[in-house]
DNA sequence: CGTGTTTGACCTGCGC
DNA sequence: GCGCAGGTCAAACACG
């Protein structure tokens, strides 16, 4: 059976879900009735892979028991998986700021206005619009790894232990729900995400995450909390793994909430759990972030939940017992 | 004053 | 080429 993990990008989801027969103007929420904007997380698709992973939707999703309702969110069942950027693995560092460019570079160097002949003025113009291009063309191409879930939450912006920035919101076509923009405030991080609610169910917050925190959680005091899950049903193992892969892509902590989670996978990705992978390299004493009580009342589930308890036994405790059952 | 939000304008990609 | 939609910028504004 294909893992998720041995997907590859250009797997375009909407094939999967509806048999190629989705409008690509209709939002998710068309799409599943429960209100998921795959196209936002599931983009970058080839028609290459469309073809080479003509298995069902659900078992690319890594999920055996196709019984289960896909989108289900009452029943906390792993969605899909998914990766961008064929260089860039799960717990690799966010590309600095240097693919980042500024519409306004042109305006000033060093925070002084520079003055030029109109003649040359107007080259440098066309130069840095030639040179925007450029970057923005390569900009696409290396997107950042995408990690999208909903959850089901009456606030939009959920705390996640980092701090955002709103730098922009937008209408959301065939939804009267706006779709608002952040950025990680950390200078060196160039991680945003995307929050949008779906309005089928505008009780559901989909948030998208692209790119990874490059600087430990401003926000997340010491893991030596951790310790107090324990008394709730979680040990402190699952819930530092959990809160550690959740950190990777900064995950909500937010109290009563229901979420699923969605990776983008990619190209040449490594053989390994994207959560695996991720929580091999978080190092919880310094950069994983401690576990708030909120985490207690979580109940998430990530898309390979199952298969990493397989290999790790570390999430047993966060999952409903009956998904267990229904392996 | 520093930080974050709002919002209109602008840019880019894509389909027709 | 044109129009649309998504994404981003940046000035103005609000707030503690």
């Amino acid at each position: 059976m294909h893992t998720f993990m041995e997907r590859k990008e250009g797997l375009k989801i909407e094939d999967y879900v509806m048999g190629n027969s989705i409008n690509s103007n209709s939002s998710f929420c068309d799409y599943t009735g429960n209100g998921f904007p795959l196209q936002s997380v599931f983009d970058s698709c080839s028609e290459e892979d469309n073809n080479k992973f003509s298995l069902g939707f659900m078992e690319l999703l890594g999920v055996q028991d196709f019984t289960c309702p896909l989108f289900d969110v009452a029943q906390q069942v792993p969605v899909s998986t998914k990766m961008e950027s064929p260089e860039q693995g799960f717990n690799l560092p966010a590309t600095p700021n240097s693919s980042s460019v500024s519409s306004g570079s042109s305006e000033a160097v060093n925070g002084e206005p520079v003055k030029v002949e109109d003649d040359q003025e107007e080259d440098d113009q066309q130069k840095n619009k030639t040179q925007l291009k450029v970057k923005k063309t390569n900009q696409k191409r290396q997107r950042e790894p995408r990690f999208a879930f909903m959850t089901k939450s009456e606030v939009d912006h959920l705390e996640d232990g980092y701090r955002w920035r709103k730098y922009g919101q937008k209408a959301v076509k065939n939804s009267p729900f706006p779709r608002s923009y952040y950025r990680c405030t950390s200078t060196s991080c160039n991680v945003k995400k995307r929050v949008e609610r779906c309005f089928t169910d505008p009780s559901i917050v989909v948030t998208t995450y692209e790119g990874q925190h490059t600087h430990p959680s401003p926000l997340m005091p010491r893991p030596n909390l951790v310790g107090s899950t324990i008394n709730s049903g979680i040990s402190a193992g699952a819930a530092a793994a959990f809160a550690g892969a959740a950190a990777a892509f900064s995950v909500p902590m937010q109290r009563n909430t229901q979420s699923h989670y969605y990776y983008q996978q990619q190209q040449q990705q490594q053989h390994q759990h994207p959560f695996a992978n991720s929580l091999s390299s978080l190092n919880f004493g310094h950069n994983g972030p401690s576990i708030d009580s909120s985490f207690l009342h979580e109940r998430r589930l990530c898309t390979s939940g199952q298969s990493l308890l397989k290999d790790h036994g570390l999430l047993q405790d966060i999952i409903p017992s009956h998904m267990l059952k229904e392996e």
